[in-house]
DNA sequence: TAGATTGTTAATCGATTAACAATC
DNA sequence: TAGATTGTTAATCGATTAACAATC
């Protein structure tokens, strides 16, 4: 038996990271140096074994009679989550919200890098949006070939979804991070893809409201 | 004993009602008409057991041996999710992202209507977004109590955060849709909250990049 | 060393899936 | 009626919490 197989870490808890992420670096930020997973526990509204499971899927960060060290904590965390990476990126649909997620997202901060923002609309190539001029899906193929892009931001209606992601597949890109309405990984198998439906979002909020 | 009392339905259902509603309005544009658990359970990538029971949550909206009727179904999840609202919205933070959720967001389509565009930058103010002249903060209180908001939109950064929940709670709202990286259902009570953590999602993308 | 706090195993809880009787 | 499919109960699975021995 060469090795023990670790055991593939559930989505709960990855999703549970970055958010352990954020509260360090804001502890940090308070100079405050150590912490216990029972007193990180109260700030964060969580259980302390709660966190020392989480924790310990990925090694033993901590040490007994002591706790965590924070910044080592914290760069142990970014490294899981990969925000040390620079993962190439292209944004497709430069509509009202790609745009605002092309200019305001600090990509480099979680580990991305912009490199390139496409759009269907004619009326909008050339034009510049933080920083990159806008163009055109028939040059995505090439700029692909060229750049290898390893994730691609889809900021388009979902008509447009499934086709692009065809085509970007194609090119060698393997994660979506996709705002579109669509649900990709029923029909792209293979590959990574992160959703965030704004409307299902709403939605649960406004079901909250009512049923409160 | 007066009626049985209704068990609270957990938050992994709800989070899955908007789901259906998307792929029930799907399927009725496709011209079909009904639909067992069974084959929608296919369909949407899930256990048609999980189907059942979701939607049982709420009452029986099938029928033995026939399934379910898609335009009723549709019709009974978007009133459960409270889609036929119209409850009154603010947003607060009009740069990249905030604009572009004013702008481009359907708020109607989830029973929500925006009637008001606040910001604290004052060069902003009376420069329109969605049709609404943006306002300065310093209106809000009295807008607040004109027209008695449901719910705000917060897109500001994180360090305003807190401030304005204080702010709008004291004028009434109870539901609050935050775009800011900070945790507002730790430090206020009694109030709804929907986080949209674009770090944090993206940050899960990053994750299953490099763990794959 | 004694006290504190982890890493980890065991117990509990909740959510998902399977099964099937009820019924259209 | 017979076949299909729900509503619902029971079984399973996974995730969370509790407990405690290991150890700094």
């Amino acid at each position: 038996m060469p090795g023990k197989l670790k055991k593939s870490v559930s989505m709960s808890v990855i999703r549970r990271l970055p958010r352990y992420y954020r509260f360090t670096g804001e502890l940090i930020e308070q100079g405050i140096v150590r912490i216990s997973s029972g007193e990180l526990a109260k700030r964060m509204a969580v259980t302390a074994s709660q966190i020392r499971q989480d924790l310990n899927c990925f090694g033993g960060f901590g040490q007994q009679g002591y706790g965590y060290n924070l910044v080592e904590l914290r760069e142990e965390i970014g490294k899981i989550l990969g925000v040390d990476q620079s993962y190439k990126t292209v944004l497709i649909g430069a509509g009202n919200l790609g745009a605002a997620i092309a200019a305001g997202m600090n990509f480099k901060k979680y580990g991305c890098e912009l490199i390139g923002v496409f759009d269907s609309d004619p009326n909008k190539h050339g034009k510049k949006v933080a920083g990159f001029k806008i163009q055109g899906l028939e040059a995505l193929g090439e700029f692909c070939k060229r750049e290898a892009p390893d994730m691609a931001v889809l900021c388009t209606p979902k008509s447009a979804v499934h086709e692009l992601a065809d085509a970007l597949i194609s090119y060698g890109v393997k994660a979506f991070w996709n705002f579109g309405h669509y649900d990709l990984s029923l029909t792209h198998k293979d590959i990574l893809v992160e959703n965030v439906h704004l409307g299902d979002s709403i939605m649960t909020l406004t079901y909250e409201i009512r049923n409160n």
